[in-house]
DNA sequence: GCATGACATGTTATCGATACCATAATTTGG
DNA sequence: CCAAATTATGGTATCGATAACATGTCATGC
């Protein structure tokens, strides 16, 4: 008799079930496990007693004797922007399929939230793990390192990943938007961009490129992160005395966009014959939206299927890309 | 020496930690759980052994022991909608800071697709779950009670919930979206709503309450869920037709009163002289559109933080009360 | 000065499953 | 018809931590 504490009705294990089918623990392990290699026949009988039985496997004994937890973190940001809820959402299906489960982590835009949630996630001995960005601190390089786990960053493009990587260029994708509106004959720009180091690289692209276009750079306004219509309604309304010509806004995502936009019909300001304006995310709004607006898409639904399965690759074995780019592209709609 | 495989550097675990600081492993876990029951001295002793060997401890091993897994699992049917990623925001901001991991689970708004998630999710053995909805099947609700987990429901109000229940009455709210239409003098009615459950029970009161008004239902559409910007500017589309008089429109949620909205802008409907919107949820669209859409505003992130605390309380062993109801009120905007 | 108790720490026995090896049952081939 | 190969099942030893109890140490009070 145990001198634990039990819980209310003491639950169902497997060697109640090995007692119920009359065989040993070790074969109804086999049964749910690796059901190939069990004859039919004592297969039926254990799950006939586990269905009788009610019986609820225990994945945290199964894990720490496996050393396989079967679960993954996903760290991102927030999930509150389509942005990260996307690659979330086919993440966390991909991998429910194969019987992972996702622990969730929100690190927010402070810069040591990630830290602390690593190192807090690792506990748990994940098989894998998601990341959001690619520039983590020496200390959580150090700490991945050590626990051996696979890992995915998503959403950035940097030349040696951690481990494995499944982003874009934001720089790059700054210049497309940049050329994009030159060839649209445009000689003015707005940017509007989030504080977070990728909406940063966005900017950093586009300011360049607009100066080697000769452009002028009328005003570049840095939001919080995260930012919302709002923001990009009041960023608007900050720079509309600026609006004397035709110019060319780039916000740094949809929402901004749109917030923009909705300022700008508040004014009097005409979209696109006054204001051209080019979002990011192509997020439902942009498209929805009258006018709609252009944006930049980048299928974060598609990035996070393609993490979950690379991540899958490595657990089982197989070998996975070290360095995956998702396509980016322009949708021209009526804001330009 | 263990006949196991071991990953690439054995890790470091209670006894190496307990060894290197001349203490026993059971030191260690009192340093890392229970601190006060521990001398100063020997705290600091652990605690340098632990940041010199870089011990990340096991909790799968520790849950094992203790059977409590510090985990919580929440299930929703997405977090693509604002109306459920921000309550799992919030919800996980508030236990990650009590130490709890919230495994996340996607239902989708297929029947079935919740109890399957729920017995893989009890695998785990879970200290909590959230759960969205209080209508389960007969099988969940055993399933549930079996597990004697502590569970909050959100998103609903059953006079009878499984245990714990943070949320509201849809039903009572469409009445209330009735009542306001009628207050401003309108006769004609139109209502937009999803497929889903709680979508229906809104419908069904503010359907019941236009009659009780005597007021005329010029459409009632079924969109498919969740259901977005699009969705509501194809409904309206659809019944444009119909808008010869001033009519009344309320939509499933913010997303689709808002793509209504943009519909009747193209189809230049106007908005709110023909055509009055009130939409659902508060999002920050319905705050910064052009105009601005009336809502119904249900504090999503206050309905995640009731949940985490309650949940908390029981876990801790402290009472916590069995229905709590969230306040929703009408914020009236220029749709109306 | 010694019993009483509070506090700090150590010892032992699991928690519930699976890896690995051993053995039994069955099939295959010459 | 029997040895060798294959397949199905069982036994044992952990996985890494913590609960419960035992022990040791020191302060307090009469």
């Amino acid at each position: 008799m145990s001198s634990r504490p039990r819980g209310p009705a003491a639950s169902v294990k497997i060697t109640d079930v090995a007692a119920a089918a009359g065989v040993a623990p070790m074969t109804v392990s086999r049964v749910l496990n690796t059901p190939d290699r069990v004859s039919e026949a004592t297969a039926l009988k254990v799950r006939e007693a586990i269905e009788r039985l009610g019986y609820v496997p225990n994945l945290i004994a199964g894990g720490l004797s496996s050393r396989r937890s079967r679960m993954i973190a996903a760290i991102v940001p927030t999930i509150a922007s389509p942005m990260f809820s996307a690659p979330v959402q086919t993440f966390t299906d991909v991998l429910g399929q194969a019987g992972y489960h996702v622990m969730l982590g929100l690190s927010g835009y402070k810069p040591d939230g990630e830290d602390a949630l690593i190192r807090a996630v690792l506990t748990r001995r994940p098989d894998g793990l998601l990341l959001t960005g690619a520039s983590h601190s020496p200390a959580v390089r150090r700490l991945l390192k050590d626990a051996g786990v696979p890992v995915v960053e998503i959403w950035d493009a940097a030349e040696h990943p951690t481990d494995m990587l499944v982003g874009f260029d934001h720089a790059e994708l700054g210049v497309a938007v940049a050329d994009f509106f030159a060839a649209g004959g445009h000689t003015r720009f707005m940017i509007f961009a989030a504080g977070d180091p990728r909406a940063a690289a966005r900017r950093e692209g586009f300011v360049r490129r607009v100066a080697q276009h000769g452009g002028t750079l009328v005003a570049e306004r840095t939001l919080p992160a995260p930012s919302g219509i709002i923001d990009g309604r009041l960023a608007l309304r900050a720079v509309a005395p600026l609006l004397t010509e035709r110019t060319a806004l780039f916000g740094s995502s949809d929402n901004v966009a749109f917030g923009a936009m909705e300022e700008a019909r508040a004014l009097g300001i005409a979209v696109p014959q006054r204001l051209a304006i080019c979002g990011f995310g192509d997020f439902e709004l942009s498209r929805g939206c009258e006018p709609p607006i252009t944006t930049v898409s980048v299928d974060g639904a598609e990035m996070g299927r393609v993490a979950a399965e690379n991540l899958l690759a490595r657990m089982n074995g197989r070998a996975a890309p070290r360095r995956v780019l998702v396509p980016s592209r322009i949708i021209e709609r009526a804001s330009t």
